[in-house]
DNA sequence: CGATTTTGACCAGCGC
DNA sequence: GCGCTGGTCAAAATCG
């Protein structure tokens, strides 16, 4: 049994935008999916810099196009190539993952036929890291891998292991940057998250996560998490997100927070619904 | 011994 | 219709 409250959908783990001040919002414009990106010269995690690319980020809250639904296919929306900038340099997203994921017809292969697969939200995060498989407090179970067309580097699938939790994360290196885990998760966590088991030590998230637009203004303070080895994470904080840090030497500036990395970064609207109705 | 990982096979969508 | 590709299943292997 595990902890069965809401918890951020995203994983609560240790992030940091890659880039420098500014942050880039863009949409996927072969699926709608929402992600981040930024760039930053270096880690503050040394190697495992956590770089956040929510790929879809909340949509039926209003700041994106609403999510598709078997109802509301991505189409109704795909076909921006939205981004919203913060200000300077706006970095085209760069999608590796996202881009192959067909939107609409979510169907897949779940082995019933007949059946359509529901499509979650989704939310991309890139990260340097020499590890593919990185702590975001939840535990997760690979359910199968494999290899990813123009790209060297296999695509691994995991899933959740609680049970009543239905969300998904694909895991993948950037074919252009080695160094980048491109980590990708779908849908929401139902429950909280367990902490970092392997050896890890810290809870990462047990609280709500609060994200919004204005969160991600380079103003505006984000709350990472981050480990600060690779086995252990610590929560800080940040008010310059977006600031430059010069080397991962330099102890990281985040913001110290009592919600997930995610937590600032995932919409309201990505949220488990029902915590909304509280 | 239970949980997790590995890996080949299968299925469905899409483009040609 | 066919082939390619992404995503998932499930049995076997491995791990703790």
């Amino acid at each position: 049994m595990e902890d069965k409250d809401r918890a951020p959908s995203v994983p609560a783990t240790a992030g940091e935008f890659v880039g420098n001040s500014s942050w880039t919002l863009g949409v996927d414009d072969s699926d709608g999916t929402h992600f981040f990106s930024a760039d930053r010269e270096k880690s503050i995690f040394g190697d495992i810099g956590w770089n956040l690319i929510p790929d879809r980020v909340g949509t039926d809250e209003g700041l994106f196009p609403p999510v598709q639904t078997e109802t509301a296919p991505a189409s109704s929306y795909r076909s921006n190539n939205q981004s919203i900038s913060s200000s300077s340099s706006e970095d085209p997203p760069e999608k590796p993952t996202i881009s192959d994921e067909k939107p609409s017809e979510i169907p897949s292969k779940s082995k019933k036929k007949g059946q359509k697969r529901i499509r979650q939200p989704r939310f991309a995060f890139m990260t340097k890291s020499e590890v593919d498989h990185l702590e975001d407090g939840y535990r997760w179970r690979k359910y199968g891998q494999k290899a990813v067309k123009n790209s060297p580097f296999p695509r691994s699938y995991y899933r959740c292991t609680n049970s009543k939790c239905t969300v998904k994360k694909r895991v993948e290196r950037s074919c252009e940057d080695p160094t980048i885990v491109i980590t990708t998760y779908e849908g929401q966590h139902c429950h909280h998250t367990v902490g970092f088991p392997r050896g890890g030590g810290g809870i990462i998230s047990t609280h709500q996560p609060s994200f919004t637009t204005h969160q991600l203004s380079p103003s505006m303070p984000i709350h990472f998490y981050y480990p600060t080895e690779l086995n252990t994470s610590t929560t800080t904080t940040i008010s310059q997100p977006c600031q430059p840090l010069h080397d991962a030497s330099s102890p990281p500036l985040l913001p110290p927070t009592d919600e997930g990395l995610l937590g600032d970064i995932v919409p309201l609207g990505m949220r488990n619904r029902d915590e909304r109705n509280i």
